[in-house]
Formats: C-alpha cells, structure tokens, sequence
DNA sequence: GCTAGACTGTCGAATATTTGACACTTCCGC
DNA sequence: GCGGAAGTGTCAAATATTCGACAGTCTAGC
C-alpha cells in the first residue's frame, strides 16, 4: 500500500502517546512536524551525526543499525508505525548512536530540535512525555539483553520472532532470513536450519523474506527452554 | 576497608553529577538522603516492587540482576561507587525491572520518591539531571546490546571484562569466573578455558575471585576480534 | 519482460561450546 | 580454628555452530 500523501499526520490521530499530551501541547507539537516520504534504502540519518529532529514513523518500516568501530553492521531493531523515535539524541544533546534506515517506502513526520525545545520551554508536559518515551524504550532494551543470556541459535531466534510478531499481520512476520541472523549475530546457515526444523515440525512456515508463524504457543515454549 | 561512618555523604562532594546541580538543589537533594549500610548479599530491592527512591552507592559494591520467567537467574551487571541508580523506575513510577543485592558491605544513600517528586516540582534541574542519569545508563545499554551480536565466548568475556576494568585497582577485576559466566550466559568451564588460554598467552592472570589484566591491548584486540 | 543482485536450502568438515564429573582450593561465619 | 559453601581447573563425550561452497529461487528496477 502506498503511503497517503492526502493527511500524512492523520494517523497520529490514534496515536495513544499524542493523545494523552494536553490539546494545546499536541496541537503545537503537531503543527512542528514536518512530514516527508522516504524510498526504500534511504537514510534518515546516520550514527555519530549531530541530534537534530524529533521523529515519528508514520508508515513503513525503518531499520536501526549501528557500525562497530571495526566496520562490521549490525542490526538492533526494525521500527513499525506508528513509533515515536530519536528521543534519547534528542534529550541528550549527544550524537546519534545508531543509523536509522527506510527498508521500504516509509513515511516520516520529523520536528526540528531547536523548534521542539523552544515548547518545552513552555510545555512541561512535551518533556515529562518524551522521557516516557524514553523509559519504554529501555525497558524493552532490558529485555533484549536478558535474551540474548541464552546463548542458543534456537531461543534466540524464536525471541527475536515473537518480538516482531506484534507487528505482523496474521503471523507473517516480513523478514529476510539474513537479518534475522544478523539481528542475533548469528550465521544464517543455523538460523535456515532452526526454521527448517520448526517447519517440520510446524511450528512456522517459510517463504521469501518471510515467516509465518503457525504454533504460536509452541514459539513461546521454544523461546523460554 | 570499611565504610566511613562518620561523613557517609562525603563522598558526593566529588560526584561530577551532583557538582552539576545549582548549588540549592544539590543541597536540597542531599538533605532528602539517608544512608544505610547493606551486608554482603543483603537486597537493596527486588524486581517487581513499586519504585520508592532514588539511589546513590557511595562505597562497596552492588549486583543488579533479573529472574527470567522460567525462574532462572541471570547478573545484568554490577554497580562501583559513585554511582545513582534507580532513575528509571523513579521517572517512570513502574516496578523495577531488576533485583538489586549488595555483594560486599555496601554504603547506600536513598531518597525517598514522594519527596524528590516534591523537590522536582521547584527544583526543575533535578529532574533533567535525573533524564541525562538515564540517557547515560541507555547508551551504556545499547552498546551491551551492540557487545552481545559477538555470540564466541572469547569475545564476550573479553568485552565484558574491558567494561570492568575502569572499575578496578591496577587492573585487577574482582569478579569470579562463574559470575563471568553468568554475565555472558556462557558455562563457566569454557570460561575457564578462555581464560586459561589467556593466561598462558600472558594476557591476565588468574587468582581466586579476581582476574588481573596484564596487557590491556591484547584484550582489546580479542575483544575486537 | 529481463537481468543483476539478493535471498534460500543444503551439504560436509572444522570449530566451539555444553555437560557431567571429580579432585582441589579459598574463604566466610560461627 | 573449623566446617561447609562457593569457587576453580581440567577432562572426555556429546552437541551446536560456523564456514565455504554451490545450485537454485525470487524480485526490484530498468
């Protein structure tokens, strides 16, 4: 589905997190954002570049990458909408810590800093809102590490997964296998070989850049072994 | 050595953080401490509770760990003096994510939430130094994250033992080899075996409950590798 | 529609890691 | 000071994972 250039805000309609900020606050911070498509392969913007938007994914999907210092990419996450994003450069100051990249047509509404910190000035609420933001998101990052305690190609794929399951439609989880070995620093030769085993034993279903899941309970237990 | 009690808050004088607050509200968040001594193995609080303070170790040692669902349990890291801690449970006002255990004698000063939430309506400073506390431990947690798609043990030690390192006296790290293990959820047999290899290529040196790092480029160079 | 580039499925050999076992050492608390 | 709990060093067998290779499939973009 091509992304709708009609209202590109109109989704954050329903966004839980807009919603809760007081009219006024939301309105203000709304009308900062300015909208912008990207084509698949773009970048928004890359790690150790200076902070300079607050972003929200309206439609798409984003990857966040980091480079190690030897050169090697590594894949942290893929961002689904609608997703409020680059708090942490935001509130810090500090450059950003990962590349964020569109893996297809993605639609993003970005606010410049200097605007969004100028309403803070006045809307409290705009900041006590963002470091929500923030403490959700390590609260999650707190959970990726605990998985990655099991060292096995097998939990840590089925974890992996169940993580993007909440964002697939009917189970189908859109991803290549190759990322999803990247995503847990593994080969993708043994990933193949998980998915071929749970396809036997059908528990998901493989196809192109693309993973069914079929026996969501059976995932759940694979992932806690 | 054992803890100071004749000035337990003494050593914040030397705390970067707090020298950062303006003059009134360090002093009026330093009048909202109290400090209480832990035993070795005693616990701070544990992962589920309501958040209740905002904390500061000013000396001894602290290990912040999780149980997963299945029961097991797994060290996220440890804590040296000085250091806050808490801050995201406090912003947030959700449980604790982690249970935190002293593993030596250990000085802590806590300040209870009502009160600094009550500092924080006047003292605005509080509350972002307490967001760049958090924005700090984040980055920190994201490049663990970065660490862990390194899935060989050699590796993994080597990172996880280079993190510590800043913490020790002349390099040595005291920390046993099983806690290592159970850092990087690897056995600690094949620990062991790294760090025996290590030792006979003169890298460390192994003693009970320490590992005393002799050539610290070497290890950067494995942990890189 | 073609085609280059990316992705998949699978193999065997080479490595790395876990597991269970056992003897030994260190140190904390009584 | 002693006893027990926790930690260490090492082994061999069983598993799991990587690596290199190769043939085949899919698809985005021209």
């Amino acid at each position: 589905m091509p992304p709708s250039h009609a209202a590109p805000l109109a989704r954050l309609d329903r966004d839980p997190w807009a919603a809760r900020l007081p009219h006024e606050t939301r309105a203000a911070l709304l009308a900062a954002l300015r909208p912008r498509l990207y084509r698949r392969g773009e970048a928004l913007f890359r790690q150790g570049e200076a902070a300079a938007h607050f972003c929200c994914l309206l439609e798409g999907e984003l990857e966040v990458s980091t480079v190690t210092p030897t050169g090697r990419a590594h894949v942290l996450t893929h961002l689904f909408p609608v997703r409020w994003f680059a708090e942490m450069s935001f509130l810090d100051g500090l450059p950003r810590s990962h590349s964020v990249v569109a893996t297809r047509e993605s639609l993003v509404a970005a606010a410049p800093r200097a605007k969004v910190l100028r309403l803070m000035e006045t809307h409290d609420a705009l900041y006590r809102g963002m470091v929500g933001i923030l403490c959700e998101n390590m609260r999650l990052l707190f959970m990726r590490v605990d998985e990655f305690q099991k060292r096995s190609v097998e939990a840590l794929a089925a974890n992996t997964l169940l993580n993007y399951v909440p964002d697939a439609r009917a189970g189908a989880v859109e991803i290549s296998q190759t990322t999803l070995a990247s995503l847990i620093g593994a080969s993708r030769q043994s990933v193949n070989a998980c998915l071929s085993r749970w396809e036997r034993a059908g528990v998901v279903a493989r196809s192109y850049r693309r993973i069914t899941v079929t026996d969501l309970d059976a995932l759940r237990r694979i992932a806690a072994a």
